[in-house]
Formats: structure tokens, sequence, C-alpha cells
DNA sequence: ATTTATTTTTAGACCTATCTAAATTTTGAT
DNA sequence: ATCAAAATTTAGATAGGTCTAAAAATAAAT
């Protein structure tokens, strides 16, 4: 099955709101992101729960089935490879790029994505530090951040610690940040910098002292 | 004013078609083309005349107004760069370019068209000979070809002659082909490979002995 | 020159993606 | 628990591009 531009426009930025927060994309996010009307979301997501590529309950907002999911990432791939090119071989400055991208991630040729890939040397992160996923979908480790710098709203996972005291190690134990664990970054307090993570469902303050050493992905 | 996909493989297609022939383009000739119907290239076409992208008589074929021959040559452009870049820059064999590089063709950005022209480094000609017109839809000198190498059908011009015997000349002269002179080539007859062309709405006979004296334009 | 065949156009219908306006459901505040 | 506000969905309309079937015009054949 083939989805027309619009219908995977519709996938891209359902998967990229999907990951600021856990419940489902909501109607009106998603309708001011693409710049349309609420009931033009409705319809549309009504078609894309037809052909499966999403899980849709009325009024509790949609998320990917997998299908959909590999589709969304397919363009982030075909997106992030023309940024290369266009960054790196054309000589686009920063901007100007994104509105070409956003037409050429939509050409559908596995072959042209295939030999672009390997024409730019099997890049893994694209010039801005998003990472290009392979054909299969997976995305390349991903880059380490400190939690401190994180933008407020990621999705995040615990890749690693930059103090290695007992003391510390035991405070992350009694928190459930162990190697791994996924959490959310909710809010960040200007006057302290502690931030508010939500993980397993509940939600915790971190000193800035903590979050300072806890590396998170990107 | 913007065109539509569908809109821009109209206007390229009538362009294409119009070299044939000195006519307008006919609406079945255009429908077999598009792979569509013939009521459907009628309605097209009503739309397109409605926009002065082409001159529209009923029964009476299309041809292309300036913009509309402007928009096409255009699309001809990108069509043309980016099979170079397709050919010889991601490794793409002969075939399989066709159906990418028709897709790449309708995006629009003349940004991103001038700098990949500049990328490869200005061709005048792509992998197939086929002539790439600049950003002023200007096309580059056109190749020479012998008359007895012409593809029975093209619309051509006298671009000079390899026999200069005064016999020649007064010959020439007679059947009103000076340097420069354009016709069309009608039919190739193999049993003596003599030609028929028409020039200022007279049908005339060459031998081959004449013809394969003539460079005409490719 | 009249009839037949071919080409082209019209009329009416359909599908996709969108919109506005009205109805419904959920959320939040008291 | 109730009511107002916000979010979401429905209903009905519109525009682009296409189709089938039927009508009209042109071209070809006798």
């Amino acid at each position: 099955m083939s989805q027309s531009f619009t219908e995977e426009n519709y996938l891209k930025h359902i998967y990229k709101l999907s990951k600021k927060s856990d419940k489902g994309v909501s109607t009106n996010a998603l309708a001011e992101r693409l710049e349309t009307k609420a009931s033009s979301v409705t319809d549309m997501i009504k078609k894309l729960a037809a052909k499966k590529l999403v899980d849709y309950k009325k009024y509790q907002g949609v998320t990917l089935t997998k299908k959909g999911q590999k589709i969304a990432v397919d363009i982030i791939r075909k997106h992030r490879l023309w940024e290369v090119f266009l960054l790196e071989h054309l000589g686009f400055g920063g901007e100007e790029v994104h509105d070409v991208a956003e037409e050429l991630e939509h050409i559908n040729s596995t072959e042209l994505v295939e030999r672009l890939d390997k024409f730019l040397g099997f890049p893994k992160y694209d010039p801005h530090g998003g990472p290009i996923p392979d054909s299969e979908g997976i995305f390349p480790e991903p880059k380490r951040v400190k939690l401190d710098e994180l933008e407020v709203g990621r999705k995040t996972k615990v890749m690693g610690i930059t103090e290695h005291s007992d003391a510390f190690l035991l405070h992350l134990k009694k928190l459930g940040m162990e190697l791994g664990t996924d959490f959310h970054l909710k809010e960040r307090f200007d006057f302290d910098r502690s931030v508010e993570i939500e993980l397993n469902n509940k939600t915790i303050q971190l000193s800035h002292d903590v979050a300072k050493n806890i590396f998170v992905a990107h």
C-alpha cells in the first residue's frame, strides 16, 4: 500500500509529537503543527486508522501502529539524508534547507535513498545532530547529553553517570533511575535549575547537582 | 502563481508533443502520453487555458503560451539536471533513472536547482545527449547530426553542410534550404534512405545523397 | 455529398483533502 | 456535582483531478 504526500506528513508529525509525551497525540496539537483545522485532522486520522497506520479511539488522541511508525521513521531517514546532501554538498546555509528537505523526503524510491546514503558515506547524524535511522528503521546509538542540558519535554533514557560515589549511586537506586531507565523530562525550574521528571507514572524532582551528573539520550 | 504536480506534467508533455508537429497537440495524443482519458485531458486543458498557460480552441488542440512554455522548459531543465546527478554521482544505471527524475523534476526551489547546476559543473547535455536549458530557459547550441541519422518526426533546422560544390549549393537554394531554415522530418523510406520533409508548408523529398550532406540540429 | 468512423467535448458522478458551523464530549473550576 | 470552557467530532459544502456514458464535431470513405 502506498501513502499520499499528505498522509506521510501526518504520520511524520504524529511520530514527532508522540516523542514529546506519553499520551496519544491530541487532535489540536496535530492541527497546529500541520497548519490545518482540527476537523480536517479528525477526518484524516480516521483514514489512517482504516489503513491500520494509527490506533485511534475517539477523544483519546492517536498513536502510531508498527506499520505507521515504520513509514514515519523512513521519512525522517530521507529528510535527514537530504539535509546532509544539501548542507554538505550543495552548500546550503542552515535555515534554507528545511523547506526543500521537506519536499525531497516524500520522493519514494528505495533505490534512490540507498544510493544517496552510500554517496554521503552512510552518515549517522545530520548536520543538526539528529540521528539518521538505517533502512530497517533502527536509530544509531544516540548522542549523550547531560540531563541539565536536555530540552524540556523530551522522552529520554539514562545512558550513564559522571559521578561514581556510593552516595550518588545509592541515591539513584532509591529514585529508581538505573542505567537504561526511560523517563520524561517535564519541567526545569530556572531559579535553581532543578528538574521535574516522570518515571513509572511517578513525578519526582531532581536537584541540579543530580541532573548535571546524569547522561541521557538526546 | 504556482502549479500542481499534475499541471506541470501536462505542460511538460504538451511541450514535448508540440516538438513533433506543427499543429496544436491533440487531446488523444496527450491522453495516451499521460495514461489518462481524453475527457480528463479536455478538463485540464480548460483549467490551463484559464490560467493563460495554454492557448486552446475547441477541437483544435492546444499550444503553450509563453508562460506555459517557460514552465515546461524549467521542468525539462530540472529533469535533466537530476538525471546527470543520478547517473554520474549516484551510480544509477540507464533505465532506472527516469522514474525517479520524473518525481524530482517537480521539486520547486530555484535555490536548489541553481545549486545543483553548480554542483554538477553546469552541464550542457544530460547523459542521453538531451540539451539542458539554462535558468532563463535558453537551450545550449544544439548538437549537430546528419539529416540521414535524425529520428523521424523531429522538427529541426539546417545547421551546416559537408559538401560545398556549386551544384549542391544551388540545389539547396532551389529547395529553399538555406542555413537556418526550419523544417520537419516527416518520413524516411528504407529502400533508398530518402527522406520526406516539410518546409514552408510544402512537402518535398530528398535523396540519401542530399540528406547525408546536411547537418541539422538534434 | 452523404454516411460512417474517429476524435473531442459535455454532463454527471466519484474520491481525496479541506473547510465552516453546529453538536458532542471531556476537562476544570467552583 | 454542576456548569462553563476547551477540545473534539459530525454534518454538509467546496475544489482538484479523474472517470463513464452520451452528445457533438471533425475527418475519412464511398
